[in-house]
DNA sequence: CTACATTTGTGAAGTTTTTCACAAACAGCG
DNA sequence: CGCTGTTTGTGAAAAACTTCACAAATGTAG
């Protein structure tokens, strides 16, 4: 039932999730059909990407939205709290750190690390900024399993080995270099320039094709 | 010889530009192969992409450093500089405005716009914050192209209107909601919640089938 | 209780993307 | 020059993903 799931797919389970929390009417049903005109998708593709994960619809009627809801986070991962730890108290590092939806979705920014002295120590909100020469013994300790790391790719290789050896279980990556860790650790990648290559892209094909 | 481009494609595409640029040797040349060892993908799939956009390589000998480069930025449509405007000058957005390879890639932020009054005024490096009275004016002005909108959802679907209506081609969108413009007007959206629940879902996902 | 109007779940068909495999092109060398 | 060892470019095969289409459920109304 489940098995090798398409990336295309869960990315498709947060926007659905994401449609049913703008959906008050806690009582009620949705329809493939309305799910996927909030997305754009079709309600074929909405019942197929359900479907690998079980049947939990009711024929005729449609989805419970509660019950959807719920099984989605379940999916997701995010019926649970993660403990994350954030490297890299830059600029990126803050945005992300005030972002009220990363804490809203389940996900606890436990500690946060930098290397630069000045800012070692300093408060953010109910956390201090920690030295990475903590950082192993801090991870396990608060038992970290995410970590973000927000740091200049020329650091981000060495912290990523070391999250990994202090038994973190994911990576979600700023730095625009390849991270080299074992396959056990899944790596998501953020590349922002690659974003507006994509955006350029799409313009000037276009205009070729114009 | 160049019609639909996958996705996918395109990504790689400026995966390939950027291993290329962590390249010195400026007269050497680089096979497939070698490519695809830096990204995490293979020969074929290298070559396959190049030729949606014409044969530049030696047959024997790979394909010219310097050469591929230049011919990737065209296809990008990086060969030139794009004029950004910022819309939202909070976390984000201020993260944006200060990365250097952005720049470096030929993105211009040439206008600031913010609806904070406490914000309209600042000087942000050689930009001044400016209030979204006159947003369409400005970038008919400046002659804006490409648009990052880093505001909140509630306001992101007016000012990507006011932004298509004023004559832009593109739109980076951080606001977590499906913005609705003219298919003629590309919309990249970055949401970085939607990242980190790939990432609980992967982990998740091992952990169920282990 | 039966006919009816919906809407799911899912094989099968269709489409897209990736991988394979090999002829054609090229440099180097004897 | 012709032979050799590479590496590209590309049809064809394979795999992955999406769309189609319809039987099976399910609530509703008569
Ligand atoms: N700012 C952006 O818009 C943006 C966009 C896309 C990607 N990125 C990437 O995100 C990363 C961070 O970018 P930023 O703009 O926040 O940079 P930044 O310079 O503002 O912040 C980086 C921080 O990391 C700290 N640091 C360096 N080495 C460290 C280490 N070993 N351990 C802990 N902390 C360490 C530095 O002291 C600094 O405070 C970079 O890789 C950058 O390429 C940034
Ligand atoms: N901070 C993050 O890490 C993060 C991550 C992912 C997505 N986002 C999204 O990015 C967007 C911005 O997030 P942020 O954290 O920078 O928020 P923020 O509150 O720090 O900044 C938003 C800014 O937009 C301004 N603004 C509001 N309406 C405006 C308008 N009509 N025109 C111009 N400016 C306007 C506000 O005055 C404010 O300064 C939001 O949609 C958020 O959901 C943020």
């Amino acid at each position: 039932m489940t098995r090798k799931i398409p990336q295309s797919t869960v990315r498709r389970l947060s926007h659905y999730l994401r449609s049913l929390e703008g959906f008050e009417g806690s009582g009620g049903t949705i329809s493939s059909e309305e799910l996927a005109a909030r997305g754009q998708t079709t309600a074929a593709q909405v019942r197929k990407d359900l479907s690998h994960f079980g049947s939990f619809g009711k024929r005729g009627l449609g989805y419970q939205v509660d019950e959807l809801r719920a099984r989605l986070r379940q999916i997701l991962g995010i019926d649970r709290s993660w403990r994350v730890g954030l490297v890299g108290a830059g600029r990126i590092g803050l945005a992300l750190f005030d972002y009220p939806a990363f804490q809203a979705r389940g996900y606890d920014c436990v500690a946060i690390f930098d290397a630069d002295p000045a800012k070692i120590g300093e408060a953010w909100g109910e956390q201090t900024v920690r030295s990475p020469d903590v950082f192993e013994e801090v991870l396990r300790e608060l038992d970290v399993e995410l970590v973000i790391l927000a740091i200049p790719a020329s650091a981000a290789q060495e912290m990523a080995e070391r999250a990994v050896e202090a038994g973190v279980k994911g990576i979600l990556n700023f730095a625009p270099i390849r991270l080299n860790v074992p396959p056990k650790v899944p790596v998501q990648d953020v590349n922002l320039v690659m974003e507006l290559e994509a955006l350029s892209f799409a313009i000037s094909q276009a205009e070729r094709n114009a």
